[in-house]
DNA sequence: TTGAAAGCGCTACCAA
DNA sequence: TTGGTAGCGCTTTCAA
């Protein structure tokens, strides 16, 4: 069994109330008892209980909650990080979780975590919903919401400038001639979605583009599914001379579609990706700091912790377009043969005998 | 204040036990008081405290601690949804930490996580030494190693075949006529980058090629000096024709390393990347699935906390080579001055007017 | 079917 | 400087 410290107190022939003060490092402990204290606990190889203290100290179990669509997508995980690093100077753990954008399992995630008393909550939210967190709320539990504010309540959340990042992203395509540009995006519930085609639909307007429902493509999830809509979109009796994809595995799956063309069309997405720089061309995107988002929800989530009560804070993150290559191209003239994107494989000797 | 079962079994005229057992769904509850009961929790908003729950019943936090270099690596990240995904099948949740390579971080977060409770362990481990997780495992909590084995102690384990999967991309580029492979790998230090040396020298003995110490670059740590490092094998009097790189992001940095190379290296990668098959050419690598890798070891984990007790078992997950492309070229003939990887920039116009 | 009392491992309060 | 006692919120045991 697992000593406990009426185990040391019995050991080391003191209190209960003796160790506790030796394991605390309280203060009014003789040097020669603390001594015996802790060569007790040192021969036991005792270990203080944490959720007993907890509970005895009135305390939560001293762990934020983060639920977040998919901890395996960088995306994603990049916050995650972003909050370890916050909340971990503050002696907190982290309970990571995946939603899998569905409300449900959104829901009973947050339902666990509060059952087992998290410090606070930090959420991506997915559900269109979340009056059912003002009881927890009400409790004193923040929750700060990251990347999409909650639906129905009022409460803190980090924002990126969607709308900003993809009316750049749009402008710039158009700037480069463009005038049928695509958008690759997910289902409009999703707020990124519906505010990312926003700005899409703003620069459009603005230079008197407009809009042509066959090239917005939506309820896009995932990359296989956007990689199947673009080769629609290409397979189009006029098909669009651009692309913009709205999220990291929109563009990912876009890249499939168009990895094999001789002309691929130009391409701005949104979300960076680690490898844009190496691609041919590389990929112009609309970037942020993820990990930065991660840590400023956590930072806001430890002041709300450290009892800062001022009324719900709308905080947003500004986006930069990444000019890298694959948005700098003027669309091709029709029916002009331009030069083609080789196939280095062909190019490059192949050997005919293989060893073994 | 939150409320708590006394508060309900007030409300509700009942008493603390019989409130007991209609949260718990015990049977010996009258419907009429069981309904009294119910009205009375959900006009309260009352919700079980697991921590005190577990403290009473003897058991641990239902939770698994999860330590990995860093949460935000894509192959970290991949195990970690394979651990929550197996876990979660059984109620528990997932606590994780990025230990940066650190033995003291990671040994820090260990004690942190026995301290909180929790019912298992996975640790891609750090540390040279693990003996002191030896209290810890005679005190039942298991834990399942994953992808390095632990140091100086026993205890299960899931791998990957390094040497095999190193091996092999080395044969395979020695197959294609390759004789100057260079090795650009992690500190030997690490399991895997001492592995994966092994399988690559192995394969070249079996070819007959004598080691070239200039080519087998050590420690790089990161994309960044990766790239450093293949920078100077490429500045060398005699270069290598190809590269063998030994995880994801050294695979990254040497392909920024080459992007603007007329002529790049074969490459071969261990580890996969999302973008590879759309990178030119399509980069080879050595594949395996890594949500699989920690779906396995929380399986592993999840069989002892039922109880399953054998010697410390060793799995070693199988390796294998994808041909993209990257890897099936033959070297350069010295000298002669082959096709050039275009730049697509150059080639496409580019505008001369951009509004705004 | 219902409930009183003890106690999980710890800390807080007060007394010696 | 030291220690007894109560109690955190819950489950368990046993009695009514």
């Amino acid at each position: 069994m697992r000593p406990t410290m009426t185990d040391v107190a019995r050991a080391a022939n003191a209190s209960l109330k003796t160790v506790s003060r030796v394991v605390n490092r309280e203060q009014g402990v003789s040097p020669h008892t603390a001594a015996r204290v802790e060569e007790a606990i040192r021969s036991l190889g005792f270990q203080r209980n944490d959720l007993a203290r907890a509970l005895r100290r009135g305390q939560r179990s001293r762990t934020v909650g983060l639920v977040i669509e998919d901890v395996s997508n960088p995306f994603y995980s990049a916050i995650a990080r972003g909050v370890e690093d916050e909340v971990s100077r503050h002696g907190l753990l982290v309970i990571a979780g995946s939603s899998d954008e569905d409300p449900g399992r959104e829901r009973k995630m947050l339902q666990l975590l509060c059952e087992r008393r998290v410090d606070g909550l930090l959420v991506v939210p997915a559900g269109d919903d979340h009056r059912y967190l003002l009881p927890e709320l009400a409790l004193g539990t923040p929750i700060v919401f990251i990347d999409r504010p909650p639906r129905r309540i009022e409460a803190d959340v980090i924002l990126l400038d969607n709308v900003g990042g993809a009316r750049r992203a749009t402008r710039h395509l158009i700037a480069h001639g463009h005038r049928r540009i695509a958008l690759v995006g997910d289902a409009l519930r999703i707020f990124t979605a519906a505010q990312r085609l926003r700005g899409y639909r703003q620069a459009l307007r603005a230079a008197g583009i407009p809009l042509d429902e066959a090239l917005v493509r939506l309820d896009c999830h995932g990359a296989a599914a956007a990689e199947l809509a673009v080769r629609g979109l290409l397979g189009l009796p006029e098909p669009p001379t651009a692309l913009f994809t709205c999220n990291n595995r929109i563009t990912t799956g876009a890249l499939h579609a168009v990895s094999d063309l001789a002309r691929p069309p130009a391409l701005v997405g949104f979300d960076d990706l680690e490898l844009a720089p190496v691609l041919s061309p590389p990929v112009s995107v609309v970037s942020y700091d993820s990990v930065e988002l991660g840590r400023q929800s956590a930072r806001l989530l430890c002041a709300r912790l450290a009892g800062v009560d001022c009324p719900p804070r709308r905080i947003v993150l500004a986006t930069t377009l990444v000019e890298r290559g694959s948005g700098e191209t003027m669309p091709w003239a029709d029916g002009a043969s331009g030069p083609k994107r080789p196939d280095l494989r062909a190019q490059r000797p192949v050997p005919e005998v293989v060893c073994r």
